[in-house]
DNA sequence: CATGTTGGTACAGTGAGTGCAGTTAATACC
DNA sequence: GGTATTAACTGCACTCACTGTACCAACATG
């Protein structure tokens, strides 16, 4: 009967040792950067923890740095998902605050520790900004889709969608660090950077 | 007479020869990015067009993507200098933006052609957002000087910080792309983001 | 069972970046 | 003016992130 499944999400044993691959490589990575710190880990510590050559580490993820964000894929898409279904709205840039801080909840658990060790290391500092630019396309994207493509509101979309992520590294970072609320910093700030005003029409300056 | 002078400002002749090494060496290194990209161009061929060896040119430039940026340490001292002197004002927040938009003047000429090989090449996009955490730095340490340090404050002031980059980062990519007026976007987008609101007592999430 | 595909390996190579031990020439000091 | 210092630069050897290529063995699929 499972023969007839024609889903293409029934992951076969080849997907599942690739999935375990990686699973393990970015935890042993993750441990490693954090007991002896980023720099004094070599890749070919990491795959040899893990149990494979080198050479395969590469294969599932472009850079060292990478390793430490091993679910990124998963999260934009499902940002984005999230970002294009939902409830109707009048604003889209009201949706957009609320979706952001709707993914505060599954941003909790093991999220923030992550950020006390990205806090503490520039490169995965750099790595971090380096994939919100991911987050940001899809922002981006949204926002054109509702304004428009003129040159004008183009920029201003990336514009508003680099400063929504600055905003978020930021408090993430910052509360990482400290004990701040990060999800009630994050909802005041945007609410006054995204509030009514940029929902006037556009061409004022 | 002029052993008189005590300005430590008189460069000499090491001085100079440092100088001009250096220069020479960004110059050359932006302009084999350009003719070449950056990926084809290796620090060795920078070292040879500048006449000095390879080891010479990591003496002035800690990666190869610095070598694009040659002036940034005077910019953001140049920066923080504009912040902290000038007219006497009530609006830490207004201020920051007029300091910024005044800084536009001084960046028409050939630092737009620099966005536009910037755009291009995601390894220089990097080193710009790097590069920009000194500047965020310099704002954020701004607005805590006015703001006190209290935790939330200073969350407050690096969220701050990283969303103005951000706008101003993503304004200046785009602008040099398409002929678009970055200083009128940036002039705007910034208002409204850095408007009034934000000048009220802080806790009222 | 035959055949193509896929996750992984072995190996050799490139190039960025660093540590260290010089060399040369400008400068400071007496 | 002669000597000691120091600053810019060099040469060399080294590490390590990352890539191209050829290969193998397990698995999937008809």
């Amino acid at each position: 009967m499972a023969s007839t499944m024609m889903e293409p999400s029934q992951p076969n044993n080849r997907q599942l040792r690739r999935l375990e691959t990686r699973r393990s490589l970015g935890e042993h990575a993750l441990r490693l950067f954090r007991s002896q710190g980023f720099e004094q880990t070599t890749v070919e510590e990491i795959a040899a923890a893990a149990g494979v050559s080198t050479r395969t580490f590469f294969l599932h993820f472009p850079t060292k740095a990478a390793a430490a964000f091993p679910d990124h894929g998963e999260r934009v898409i499902a940002f984005r998902a999230r970002l294009s279904t939902g409830a109707p709205f009048a604003n889209p840039l009201s949706h957009l605050r609320s979706v952001i801080l709707a993914g505060f909840d599954s941003t909790s658990p093991s999220r923030l520790s992550r950020y006390t060790l990205l806090s503490k290391v520039p490169e995965l500092r750099d790595e971090d900004a380096r994939t919100d630019r991911d987050y940001e396309e899809v922002i981006a994207a949204f926002l054109v889709q509702h304004w428009g493509d003129e040159p004008e509101a183009v920029v201003r979309a990336n514009a508003i969608a680099n400063a929504v992520l600055g905003v978020l590294r930021a408090t993430l970072v910052a509360a990482a660090g400290q004990g701040i609320d990060a999800r009630a910093v994050t909802s005041e700030i945007l609410g006054r950077m995204l509030g009514m005003p940029f929902d006037e029409p556009l061409h004022s300056m």
